[in-house]
DNA sequence: CAGGATCCAGTGGGATACTG
DNA sequence: CAGTATCCCACTGGATCCTG
């Protein structure tokens, strides 16, 4: 394997695009949404209650983004009352599986990382 | 697989922990600094170069959660003048994998990404 | 139901200077 | 070399209210 930070366009280099699209799909709550559908369209109102603690303004925000990018694919069924879905792109999907697998880690190792805090902490 | 979202302490619980060990390792420097310890000891000064647009503010910042959360290991070889080298602990490297992938999803697409802003921005 | 608009407090992080 | 300390501002993102 290559190693890190060698060549130019990599993820290290400042200047590269790869960096932003690095900042775009590591960001708080594209983390959490994108896995969020995984399983098929889900709609604006689910996600909301689904991923604790995002707000209405900063899940229109990243999907919004997550749109623009050609992750999620967001389909208006143009009826009154509204009904969106949001699904993912094959591009979305192809990233998804690195999410899931952080995502992932995150949940097995969390009670690790506390352990060592405080340890940390006191000594 | 589990169906995201539905048992408690996973990431798209608030409360849970698991959601503030995502927001560690998904940290924008520690998304770079995990990676370039894979091949062994860096020192200080070397992941600042490495690791463009990082300041040593911030270097220093991620690192001392990085360690002071059981991923990072921290050798003061007491010299004058000081040297000093960070390598991963075997949780940092386990979660090196995840990072690395996302990484290198970043890497491949970045381009791709593009195009579809630049669509999406004119169009 | 989906989300635009506005206001505003909190803070993340850069710049700079200093130290063992 | 590897940090710490201080200042300070831009921007993030929550709260609230409004609309088709």
């Amino acid at each position: 394997m290559r190693k890190p930070g060698r060549a130019s366009g990599n993820v290290f280099s400042a200047t590269c695009p790869s960096r932003t699209a690095l900042e775009l799909v590591s960001s708080k709550w594209a983390l959490l949404i994108v896995p969020m559908l995984v399983d098929g369209p889900v709609r604006n109102n689910d996600l909301l209650r689904r991923i604790e603690g995002v707000s209405q303004k900063m899940l229109t925000q990243t999907l919004r983004e997550l749109e623009r990018n050609g992750l999620v694919v967001r389909t208006d069924h143009l009826t009154v009352p509204p009904h969106v879905e949001y699904h993912l792109s094959p591009l979305g999907r192809s990233l998804s599986e690195a999410l899931i697998a952080l995502d992932r880690w995150a949940e097995q190792h969390h009670d690790h990382l506390r352990y060592a805090r405080e340890k940390f902490d006191q000594g």
